[in-house]
DNA sequence: CAAACTGTATTAATTATATAATACGGTTAA
DNA sequence: TTAACCGTATTATATAATTAATACAGTTTG
């Protein structure tokens, strides 16, 4: 089953991308496995405090992807094999690393620089390998 | 006057928040100093092809930040000392470099071969300091 | 079987975002 | 001075995102 006990809502965007999203990461980072119970729309709409209908437009997202298989009245499942988990890695380690590198360069800020600022910021944060 | 030559609309967020990030980085990358002259709403309306009620909102909302400055029927103007300008800039820097570091963490990448992906990305893209 | 849970669907209302069409009065420059 | 800008404000409309309240049929489990 997966957890979103480490899922933050936060006031960014809309609701469903961050699920989308933390879904996604999850499944690339190896946390989330293939044939993995999803909760269910009213489940995860009562952990997070929102509507099923915003849950239900994240999975129905996910399902048209081919990420969950939903079947009427069952419980849903991850379907993920190791091409469709590689794809989404990649695509998700570009699109950031991308958006990141794009701010930076218009912030006037060279490589070497970049890398300091991460180096502090890196170990302040918690999570992740050291 | 600031220029809006390299701005791209995306389809991302709110157009007034796209507004106003880029005339931040503009200003943290020096490119947008003080006393700088400001697009007129029905000008930058006119050149990014958006209703001028989106543009008055994000300038308003740099106004309350005390970016700009404007009189009713005279040109708006920036107006960033060198503290406003250190702050945005940090705050810039911060927010966007903590936003990648979460998310390579999340990912389950590592410091070092995350420096090894910028690698990958810096060189190819456009733009910056090489 | 029956109760509890599941995915799915529908309709209505709300808020945020953006557009559209104007209007008013202040500022600037020919 | 006067025409062309400027910032500001108002009202209406449209779409996207979200909430709300139900409802129905399929699946699972005791």
């Amino acid at each position: 089953m997966i957890s979103f006990e480490e899922f933050v809502l936060e006031d960014d965007g809309p609701i469903y991308l961050q699920i989308i999203k933390y879904i996604k990461q999850g499944i690339a980072a190896g946390t989330i496995g293939n044939q993995e119970e999803v909760p269910s729309r009213r489940a995860l709409s009562a952990l997070l405090g929102v509507n099923p209908n915003t849950i239900q437009k994240a999975y129905h997202m996910l399902e048209e992807e081919g990420i969950i298989v939903s079947r009427s009245g069952a419980k849903s499942f991850t379907s993920v094999d190791d091409d469709a988990i590689a794809r989404i890695r990649r695509e998700l380690l570009v699109s950031d690393t991308t958006v990141w590198v794009k701010s930076m360069k218009l912030l006037g800020v060279n490589r070497d620089d970049a890398f300091e600022l991460v180096r502090q910021i890196w170990n302040d944060m918690a999570g992740g390998e050291e």
